[in-house]
DNA sequence: GTGAAAGCGCTAACAC
DNA sequence: GTGTTAGCGCTTTCAC
């Protein structure tokens, strides 16, 4: 059985006051008292239950973490920039993990984290099943501070990287090396980034006075395996194609194994532009043109937004004004999107 | 200001007890008063306070999760498998991450772990700066109970991977398919599953009667720079070098990378095996052996075996005796390690 | 079936 | 500087 408060102040003969405010280090403690005090929680090995605290403070030193697809390369990298970040601050993360495989249970997971008392949420589940419909107004009067990464709410403030312009940015390139025929290799409908790209795609050949074509799009899971399947469909569809910007880097590497086995050369005759720029990409071959986007400094960036509104809160105010923090991807150029000559080799 | 329970009871015209009753399934309730209560929580919005019961119940239903290097494979397909599966027995995971770059404070995130009255721990990284020390059996006996994923402690109940039969299999493997001189891209030496599978490293050789020659064997970070670093320099130390044994597979793709760019072909003239089997790499050029782990069924085993700890805990026996669950890697076999003339195409 | 009282370990608001 | 009292929101005991 731990050592309580209580026993701390018997054993040092002082009353349960005067040990919280040596627990606590606050001042107008007399350094006699002190030093019986901290020999008493030594001796005893006294260890604060932060539960109770909680329950008097009204602050549990908690943040809820709401996320999704934890396999990817981006959500696992913000888990960890949010973890340091909130570390730095005094908080803990509190896991809730929506599993692609289950049926989606938001409500529980949502009031269990609620139930538990976390200080804020950090949303950075997309909005499969239409989970975001859980977000409103009135329900936010209700809630603990809310920062969500992903497709920005008006409501709530919303950390997120410019998928957009992520996409602009690569097939632009590809227009730029003189690739006539680009492709996009979808992820997952469900990934607003997703979508994103694929705007991206669209307004970036528009802009260039060619005309998207549908037939030049194909989807698959968001791994090597489905960038294989979904670059076959598309050689077999259209054998024409001679670029192809791709949802993520896993399956820009399968598109250009599947490329490559079906005799044709990323960085030759076939422009491969990926996203995420992932530590492997430039070992791949050939070494993968990606976009970049900052994702463990966007979990940073939550963490902070959070914090601040938390902090905000329990000083009496009312809510911030919801927020939107966005950042640019940059392209990162490497051989498989440029044409045979124009290589490093 | 959320409703409390006494709330509820107010409304609903009984007492909190009656109310607590409901709200925990109990039977003994009327099921008219239980009508009016639940009619009462719908209206209020009341949602229990966890926090309030973890107090009296002296049970958070919380898991600590220490955890290191969660940009690798290995430790983040854990934490996944872990996180459902403390979901399914209604745990949350808190968790608490060790920076690489950061001086390790041991003793506060521990500290921090037990002041939140955590019910169990999962200690899943390695003994890095001595770590380990810390579980002592006094020690042990002050905390609740903990699993530990790594390498075996006679103290606690361990959840781990045979790294040295992995090791042994990818090595002798590789010895099967007549590689002569066979090196070893050793990754990060504080990690431990870098000294086992050296160790297997060593005594499969040892086994074929060949002498293991320690100037074969190279390390760097387990990433594919350091892998590409580690080839490119054990290329110059040993040019007659005809395969190597990776760290893991992120090492091994940027061995291939730099053996390509020197001249050698993995899969041809020189054998190459990684481990982890990550997603991507059945499709890598060309694609790779490697040793498959079952990390997220590790992470299912560890809260398991945790979750049962704290229940004999709970029920008032004395701590049960320490397990040690391992399981057994298996090798795939692709076409990275086999000799000219063997591989598929 | 239902309720009253006590208390989990701590802090807030005062007194002294 | 230090102590006293009350109470956070819930469960537990035991009475009715």
């Amino acid at each position: 059985v731990p050592a309580t408060l209580n026993d701390v102040a018997r054993r040092s003969g002082v009353s349960t006051k005067t040990v919280s405010r040596v627990v606590n280090h606050e001042r107008h403690v007399h350094s006699d008292t002190r030093e019986r005090v901290l020999l008493a929680i030594e001796e005893l090995g006294y260890r604060p239950n932060a539960v109770a605290r909680s329950l008097v403070r009204k602050r549990s030193l908690t943040i809820g973490v709401l996320t999704y697809g934890l396999e990817r390369y981006a959500p696992s990298r913000f888990l960890i920039g949010a973890q340091h970040e909130a570390a730095k601050h005094g908080y803990a993360l509190l896991l809730a993990l929506l599993q692609p495989e289950l049926p989606i249970r938001m409500d529980e997971v949502l009031e269990d984290l609620l139930s538990r008392r976390v200080d804020g949420i950090i949303w950075q589940a997309p909005d499969v099943a239409n989970t975001h419909r859980w977000i409103t107004p009135q329900r936010l009067a209700h809630m603990p501070p809310i920062v969500l990464s992903g497709l920005p709410n008006p409501h709530v403030t919303t950390v997120t990287v410019d998928n957009y312009v992520g996409g602009l940015l690569a097939v632009e390139h590809l227009l730029a090396q003189q690739w006539q025929r680009i492709g996009y290799l979808a992820g997952p409908a469900e990934l607003p980034p997703n979508s994103e790209r694929w705007r991206g795609w669209h307004d970036a050949l528009c802009g260039a006075g060619r005309e998207p074509d549908e037939s030049l799009v194909v989807s698959g899971v968001g791994t090597a395996q489905g960038g294989a399947g979904a670059m076959s469909a598309l050689l077999g569809r259209r054998p024409d194609v001679d670029a192809v910007f791709c949802f993520n880097d896993a399956m820009a590497l399968g598109a250009m194994r599947a490329a490559t086995l079906a005799g044709r050369r990323p960085g030759v005759d076939l422009g491969v532009v990926g996203y995420d720029d992932v530590a492997e990409a430039a070992f791949y071959t050939p070494p993968l043109t990606t976009v970049r986007q900052r994702n463990a400094e966007m979990g940073v960036e939550a963490v902070r937004a959070l914090v601040r509104a938390i902090e905000l809160q329990q000083s009496g105010d009312e809510r911030p004004v919801p927020l939107l923090i966005q950042s640019r991807p940059e392209l990162v150029v490497r051989e498989s999107s440029l044409p045979h000559g124009v290589g490093h080799r």
